[in-house]
DNA sequence: GCGACAG
DNA sequence: ATCTTGTCGC
């Protein structure tokens, strides 16, 4: 059997259940390798990751889906299971969900050029949200594409789609306000890794397909849901 | 000191 | 994250 081709950069490993103030000092050494340089060439292949909670049984599910673009054709999927034991501490989202998401990209075949989450990457405290750490920990280019703002401020965008809001943090621009649907409650946008925001932008767009959400991360996000019920109602 | 706080 | 029904609008 060949190896699974997402897997943790051998020099980037490291343990995941530190303590808060240890698992800050490494966003802050692993924020100085992240690159937000423009993208190469349009991606082929972008991966939806994300993963859901049952909180009584502690139990999570991850899930990642690869789409083939343009067509938003759908390639390949993977769902685990797997127990969480870290809690929910915002600014250290990564510690909690990486391993179990980590574990569903061990058991894809083919290595998407694109990643994108339900999460922040740059438009974080230490600007190392869950998008840029895995990012830069499998050495691909990601996208934060979150449901809410965890750090700085910003004006309404424009209520069209398309319409956009730079999101500030410390005088920097970190992500984007953008309106993926007519007048409907926007997404917070940001770079992740190897990739700059204009294009983050025009990706997370060019995915919405009409929905409020990227296809990618919007079918994760319902196929976590699925394995959840279908556990629980299994007990 | 107080409030805010991805999923 | 999850708990939850109906309801408004295209």
């Amino acid at each position: 059997m060949n190896p699974t081709p997402l897997q943790v950069s051998p020099e980037l490993e490291h343990p995941w259940d530190l303590r808060p103030l240890d698992a800050m000092a490494l966003q802050r050494r692993l924020r100085l390798l992240l690159e937000e340089t423009p993208l190469e060439n349009p991606p082929q292949v972008v991966a939806g990751c994300d993963a859901s909670y049952d909180a009584p049984t502690g139990q999570a599910f991850a899930a990642v889906v690869l789409f083939e673009l343009p067509s938003m054709r759908e390639m390949e999927r993977s769902v685990v299971q797997a127990p969480i034991n870290y809690p929910y501490v915002p600014g250290l989202l990564s510690f909690r969900e990486a391993p179990v998401l980590l574990q569903a990209m061990a058991r894809i075949k083919r290595r998407p050029e694109l990643l994108m989450f339900d999460a922040h990457g740059l438009a974080h405290p230490r600007e190392m949200g869950l998008a840029s750490h895995l990012g830069l920990l499998l050495d691909i280019p990601s996208i934060g594409c979150a449901k809410s703002p965890l750090v700085g401020t910003y004006d309404e965008p424009g209520l069209n789609r398309g319409d956009c809001a730079p999101l500030w943090l410390r005088g920097q621009v970190v992500g984007c306000v953008v309106r993926t649907r007519d007048k409907v409650k926007p997404v917070f946008v940001s770079v992740g890794h190897k990739i700059d925001l204009p294009q983050a932008i025009e990706l997370v767009l060019s995915c919405c397909r009409g929905r409020k959400l990227p296809e990618p991360t919007r079918l994760a996000d319902r196929i976590v849901g699925h394995a959840r019920r279908s556990y629980k109602s299994s007990l």
